[in-house]
Formats: C-alpha cells, sequence, structure tokens
DNA sequence: CCAGTAATGTGAATATTATCACAGCGACGA
DNA sequence: TCGTCGCTGTGATAATATTCACATTACTGG
C-alpha cells in the first residue's frame, strides 16, 4: 500500500462526507472538469466551503491555490482513502429478498466493491448460484472465506444468533461488517459493524416532518 | 396529536439513538420485563449510562428513582414522538430489485410504517400488483398519492431526473424522503431528504478496516 | 422511624465538530 | 514590474455533543 497513514486523524464524519465529495467529482470528471473550488464542490455537497478544504486538508493538501482542486487527482486520492483503488472482496449473509436484489445493485462494483461469495443456511438455497456467486452454507464459513479473501462482510439473514453469526465472521477473518438486520449486535475486539435499519431511518424521518420546523435547515 | 412539542430540542443523534432504545425495549417487553435501569439499557445499547438518561430526559423525565425506567411506557413515548404510534402510509418510487425487497420487507410495517403505493417509469410494471400494492405511472403522482395521504416516500428508482422527481413529490404533499439512489440531491424547503448510500457505507468501513485502529473505539 | 443504599436528572466540565476570518500565495493585466 | 484579485490552508473562535459528578429522591431493613 503505497499510501501511508493520515497524518493527523481524520474523523469519520470526514470519510462519510469524502463519499460524497467522490460521487460529485466522478460526476464533473465525466463532464471533463479538470479543476474546481472549494465553495463551487461544497454548494454541490451541501456543505460549507471551510468545511470542505478542512476535510480535503485534512488527509494532505492538494489544492492549487489558483485553479482550485484537481478533480481526477482527489478521486484518486481519496480511492486510496477508501482502499477501492484495487476491487475488494466481500461476502454476502443471506441470500433472501434483500440479499438477492443487493447481488443485483450495479453500485458496489462501480465504487470497488464485489461480492465474491453468498452464505446462506437455507439448504434450499444452498449449491444454486445467484447472479453468477455460488451459494455455500453457512455451516462452511470457515472453509470458504479464507478463498476468497474476504476482509468485509454484509449481514442480509435472519435475527437467530445474529451475534454468535458475528463472532464466527471476526473469528474467519471477516474485519467489518455492514447489518442490514434490525437487531443489536456488539462488535467484536478490532471489528467494526455498521448499521442500516431502514425503519429507524423512516423514524428519524416522520420525527422530522412533525418537528422538523424546530430545527432549523 | 396528544404530544406536544419537544420541550427544549432533541438532537438529531438523540432521534437516533431512540430508534436503538426502543428497539431493545420491545425485546425486553417481550421478555417480561416491566423496568429497566439506565446501566443496563445503556449497556445493552453500546452507549454510556449517562448519555441514555439525558436522552430518555430529552423529552421529558419518565424515570422512576428507584425502578428505573417503565419498559411499555418508554415504548410508547418514544413512538409517540416518532409519530408511528398509527400506522403512516409511504409511497415507493421504483419497482426495481431493491424496491421489489423492500415491498417484502416486514420490518417496516412491525414499526409503524406501511408502503401504500407503488410508482415506476416502466410501462411494463405499471398495472401490474407488487405483494398486494398495485403500481402507478410517475406521471400520475399529482393524482394518486393524495388519496392515499401520503407524507414520506422512499427512493429506489433510476438517477435520471432524480431533482425533478424529489420536487415534484415536494409539490404533491411528501415531506421527507428516504433515498437510496446513489445521487445528491437537495432537499427542497421545508422537505427532508435522507441519503442511504450502500457503497459509501462500505467504503466507510473500508477505510476504518484500514486506519480503525487509529480511530480509538 | 431513621440511616443506608442506589437510582435519576442535571449543572458544570470536557471533548468534539464546525465556522470565521485572514495570512500568504499565484495568476493576471496594465 | 507591480498591484490587485481571489483562492487555499489554518489558527482562533464558536457551537454542539458527551461525560463527570453530585444533589436529590424513593425504597429497604433493622
Amino acid at each position: 500500500m503505497t499510501l501511508k497513514k493520515p497524518r493527523k486523524k481524520v474523523s469519520l464524519q470526514t470519510v462519510e462526507r469524502m463519499s460524497i465529495y467522490r460521487k460529485i467529482l466522478e460526476e464533473l470528471h465525466r463532464n471533463g472538469v479538470a479543476n474546481v473550488y472549494s465553495h463551487h464542490l461544497a454548494k454541490m455537497a451541501d456543505v460549507s466551503p471551510a468545511q470542505l478544504r478542512r476535510d480535503m486538508a485534512s488527509f494532505g493538501s492538494f489544492g492549487n491555490i489558483s485553479k482550485g482542486y484537481p478533480v481526477y487527482q482527489m478521486i484518486l486520492t481519496i480511492s486510496r482513502l477508501f482502499g477501492t483503488d484495487t476491487l475488494q472482496n466481500i461476502a454476502l449473509i443471506g441470500a433472501g429478498n434483500l440479499g438477492r436484489s443487493l447481488l443485483f445493485y450495479r453500485g458496489f462494483e462501480e465504487r470497488g466493491f464485489h461480492i465474491a461469495v453468498v452464505l446462506d443456511i437455507d439448504t434450499e438455497k444452498v449449491g444454486k448460484v445467484f447472479a453468477g456467486r455460488r451459494c455455500y452454507h453457512i455451516q462452511d464459513m470457515e472453509k470458504v472465506l479464507p478463498d476468497f479473501e474476504i476482509a468485509m462482510g454484509i449481514l442480509a439473514c435472519g435475527q437467530q444468533n445474529l451475534q454468535n453469526l458475528v463472532d464466527r465472521l471476526g473469528k474467519a477473518g471477516v474485519r467489518s461488517i455492514l447489518n442490514f438486520v434490525p437487531k443489536v449486535v456488539h462488535a467484536p475486539e478490532g471489528m467494526h459493524v455498521e448499521h442500516i435499519d431502514f425503519s429507524a431511518i423512516m423514524e428519524k424521518l416522520s420525527f422530522l416532518t412533525r418537528f422538523g420546523a424546530s430545527v432549523e435547515s
């Protein structure tokens, strides 16, 4: 890996914004734009120019003082920050409705992620091929995962024994998990679990719809 | 509406944690637990006891000083905060892979949300019924949405004209949108748009996998 | 009845995050 | 060549979020 650790510390919120910046930068790049000013990019990303400059500066400064930021180079830099300059293999656990729709989701491949293997507990599904990926039984996790060099996983399965499943994944070499199952799980030492709960986000939106006026936009 | 506005101001981060608390409280309730202490609930939710108490206190205090918090009453209170004590109709825009899997997702109904109507731009899909919901053409949005009293929508469609679509939804009475489309859109005045970008979350996880050690857990 | 215990709610302190405001630089035109 | 302009990067400041620590309160047991 050519990129050294971020010099000071890149906050998680900065990292989240980086995804947004990169998305916009790629659109600019497709449109042939070579350089962009902080206030321009900031406006498109709905953040303040100062914040954008600080975000950019937080992992090394690349802005030209009179041309602005070089679009293509920033894309490469952010990709390296994410480690998605090379394709990353990930494992999908659960081939239900949501899981299968994720297999067909093009966004992952476009952004450097490849669902390489599918695991399920349902013996009906084991052995079948979904969108080009063979489905293995969860029981064989420890045998299968190392073959694909899996460091990240996606949980789209049932709620039963979820914590146990996470622990096993960790022991099998998975370092990070994107969890779609609406159940609280604790990340084992050294692992990261990011939780997406669709209903929780709807609840937040519902709250905003009712009380949003009290929060200034 | 029996609940008055939160007395001071409930921060968004508090609201997000409320979803977690409620999930745990419902599990406790199913297990017959009537009261729970802040340190107990906090441990299950992976937050500090002080934070939990502040969160609870932020929209009115209900903790009994020696019994802890009443589980069932807290569930009701949080539900009222979210406005999900009554079922909320929502509209789904896009009946592709992701959209259809959301139609089958049970979590919404369990938490007070009901996808009442489906819109798509593909005339092949219009008129069909997916998981019990009839699919209408996006063009007829303005006619269809008022019939169902829709205040919230879910975007799971293509990227074309997304901003325009959001604007139209706003004019048709939709106040909040959950956007699954990986494209930046700006919320019109008075609306709220919450963005879920699967790849962005994978990017964050990928970053954590590489540099996570520098961020203390 | 009263002291001891353990919980909540909350002012005060701290940590974190975002904004302000400007020094300093490079491009450009006269 | 030099002055002007507008940009970036960043110290200083402000705003926000979290944690600490304790006053206050309800229960319990002797």
